[in-house]
DNA sequence: GGGTTATTGTTGTACATGCAAATATAATTT
DNA sequence: AAATTATATTTGCATGTACAACAATAACCC
């Protein structure tokens, strides 16, 4: 069944939370490449591009709640692609050199990634939608 | 932080996970007026409107795995708010009088959800961004 | 009719995420 | 300097969702 034959493809619940479920799916084929779910791959790669960069950082810059970007950080450190250094109440996460070597492929899913909706959707069409969405997201403020 | 300053705020993935997540907190909001979740809120609107419906059309009606369906069946079931009946490989779901107590709350969840959304954001503007997204969730066929 | 295949639904397990509380440290106030 | 308040991070617990494997039944084909 598509979504538009939904009695609820009219709600911003419905519409959201299936879309984001949709793009997901697509995103963890894509970022298998790197054996990452991409929520890991995403935390990874700010952290590679701002080595040291302290939690409530990436909190921010993932939108995502603190205690979620523990979590991840504890699966990178058990895969060895990061390491935390903790000094008074302050933590930095910094990509160890097997992270370093997996940056290359990890750009390479990015450009596979948004090359797949690209072709799919069209470009201006997908990127005026994620502006949209943003435009959005940001006006929700909860 | 605001989404857009994200250095992911060009990405489908990024863009559309996040707004999901906030979309949902404020229905997550507006059903505490239920004492339900969204995701159990519209499962049984579905039922409520379609009394005997199997988990196979509420998964695609909800655009949900059947194995997700169960489980919300099953909450839903503890509550007292549908019923299960089995024959040979078929299930139905029903509605308790309960359920049709609770209806014109739910009813007013919707409205009351919509109506915070499109005075957010405008209602044309928000009745084009949930086309566009069920456009594109439908071409994401995976 | 009997064997194969397809459909429907449920379970076991795993993971992501969040909230609220706890912890630890820093900053501020008095 | 002590007490209070604020900030940063982590932990305990709960929930939602999915995948894969399973079970049960129905449909099909020979």
């Amino acid at each position: 069944m598509n979504i538009r034959d939904s009695k609820y493809a009219q709600c911003l619940y419905f519409t959201s939370s299936a879309l984001a479920r949709k793009v997901e799916k697509l995103a963890i084929q894509v970022w298998k490449a790197v054996d990452l779910p991409p929520s890991h791959a995403y935390l990874l790669m700010a952290v590679l591009e701002d080595p040291g960069m302290q939690p409530s950082a990436l909190s921010g810059e993932l939108q995502l709640q603190p205690s979620t970007v523990t979590r991840l950080i504890e699966k990178l450190e058990e895969k060895k692609l990061v390491v935390r250094t903790t000094e008074g109440k302050l933590t930095n996460v910094y990509p160890t050199p097997k992270a370093k070597e997996l940056q290359p492929k990890m750009i390479k899913c990015v450009q596979q990634f948004s090359q797949q909706y690209a072709d799919l959707l069209g470009v201006d069409e997908s990127s005026r939608l994620v502006q949209d969405m943003v435009a959005i997201a940001d006006k929700l403020k909860l």
